[in-house]
DNA sequence: TCTGGGGTCCTAGGACCC
DNA sequence: TCTGGGGTCCTAGGACCC
């Protein structure tokens, strides 16, 4: 049987998403206008993380510093990421693909294949990809690249052949003509390094690599990675499309410093701050972790990391904390400037810790309802942020900087104990400090906006 | 120009066991 | 005192993806 694979990836996913959503609020239209989605753009460290065509056109990449994109285009329109948002976008997106067959893999929050091999019955695989292209576009307002062919490798590098709203096939007989021409670079799994250590060798085209002894190849990156890129490159891929649900083998989040750090203090906090995070997640999604690891990254970019298992498997905050801090000790000198800090778990297990230690930590029932009471906070401040914006009676307050801001977000917070807080991004991209009471927003505190 | 925040997998060396 | 070879686990680092 012929295999038939298609790859479905939206075209700049995060901002037509957030275009779509102007559009129905009767806004104007994002991707006709250079517009980026990106972080705060204050922020010299926040960087584009999705930009429309006009905005590429311009020369504006994905990845790059929001201060340079600014710079190539003065007038370009900036928006905040509405990640409630873009999951909806991605589950209606995604019903829509396993319409047309159920084993389908999500790749991404914006790509997944679809095994059409057993769902094409007569019809022609173009006239199917660009059925479900358009209608993804007239029911969901958004446009998707789909690429055909024998397998997912094929299929993926089609989908990335001309953009946006296009049908692409690659079949194996068409690897020579449309895939040998391409640069290393463009081949799945090829990134800089790769790239670099190719081409010093003289291999500049896939063609280049397809045709190369693996012998050769393995001398420059591997056996592995030889065999591997040897076969991606003559269209090779036997790998299935997985409609399993993929447990997660590790969690971590990371704080970048809005400027280096360089004591012990400031990194403890930023240590706290992720591990809240991260444990939170971890409880969330019923999981412990036997393993704790920590990164640091220094202004050089180079990182540095650490990591220990733990005695037990723990989803308490204090012990993965704890743990975090004594890594941090044996790897951080205390004043090199850093300019990011992570903190990941790993080995996780779904385990329920019945047997008692007689090590147990004292402390131990005294962390687990800290971090009882976190959840309850976080989950309300979820609740609340999931609610429509219209609460008349919360009083509002403007302060001409960030700083006054800050100041009197703390002063409310200490008024207020009993209070949930959280900051939000309001409709209109407003930033602002909310504080909640009984499921009530009761202050909204906002930084005036300069003209 | 000066670079975010998540993830996955692989490799290589050392410790330890038999 | 010095010695082989294989297996497994752990750790640090690197490369890639979106």
């Amino acid at each position: 049987m012929k295999r038939v694979i298609f790859h479905i990836d939206v075209n700049s996913a995060f901002l037509s998403w957030s275009a779509v959503k102007q559009v129905r609020e009767g806004g104007s239209d994002l991707r006709l206008v250079p517009s980026v989605v990106s972080g705060d753009p204050s922020d010299r460290r926040s960087i584009v993380t999705a930009a429309s065509m006009p905005a590429k056109k311009l020369g504006i990449k994905t990845a790059q510093p929001i201060s340079m994109a600014l710079r190539t285009c003065p007038g370009l329109v900036i928006v905040r990421g509405d990640w409630a948002w873009y999951k909806s976008c991605s589950e209606r997106f995604t019903a829509i693909c396993r319409a047309y067959s159920p084993v389908l893999q999500k790749f991404s929050i914006d790509e997944c294949f679809l095994d059409m091999s057993l769902h094409l019955g007569r019809q022609e695989p173009v006239a199917v990809a660009t059925e479900l292209k358009n209608r993804i576009r007239s029911e969901l307002g958004f446009t998707v690249n789909v690429g055909i062919g024998p397998n997912k490798l094929l299929a993926k590098m089609a989908s990335d052949f001309e953009k946006p709203d296009k049908v692409h096939t690659l079949w194996t007989e068409e690897v020579p003509a449309k895939m040998w021409p391409l640069g290393v670079r463009d081949l799945l799994w090829v990134g800089k390094r790769t790239e670099e250590r190719l081409v010093a060798y003289g291999i500049n085209t896939i063609g280049d690599l397809a045709r190369i002894q693996t012998g050769a190849l393995a001398r420059l990156v591997g056996i592995r990675a030889a065999q591997q890129l040897h076969a991606s490159a003559n269209g090779v891929d036997d790998s299935p499309v997985e409609t399993d649900f993929q447990e997660a083998k590790s969690y971590s989040a990371e704080r970048t410093f809005a400027q280096d750090i360089t004591t012990p203090k400031e990194l403890d906090r930023a240590m706290f701050n992720v591990a809240c995070i991260v444990a939170h997640r971890i409880r969330r999604d019923r999981f412990k972790a036997g393993c704790v690891s920590i990164f640091i990254k220094y202004r050089d970019f180079s990182v540095a990391q650490r990591q220990s298992q733990l005695p037990r498997p723990t989803d308490v905050t204090a012990l993965i904390l704890n743990e975090a801090r004594r890594l941090v000790a044996t790897l951080w000198d205390g004043v090199t400037p850093l300019r990011q800090v992570g903190l990941g778990v790993s080995k996780l297990t779904h385990e329920t810790d019945l047997q008692l230690s007689l090590f147990e930590d004292p402390n131990l029932e005294y962390y687990r309802q800290w971090d009882r009471e976190y959840d309850e906070r976080m989950a309300a401040a979820r609740d609340a942020a999931a609610r429509p914006a219209a609460d008349p009676d919360a009083l509002v307050f403007h302060y001409p900087t960030g700083e006054e801001a800050l100041a009197a977000i703390k002063q409310a917070v200490r008024e207020h104990r009993n209070c949930t807080f959280a900051r939000r991004i309001l409709p209109d991209g407003t930033d602002c400090f909310e504080l909640f009471e009984g499921g009530k927003v009761i202050e909204r505190h906002i930084v005036k906006k300069t003209p």
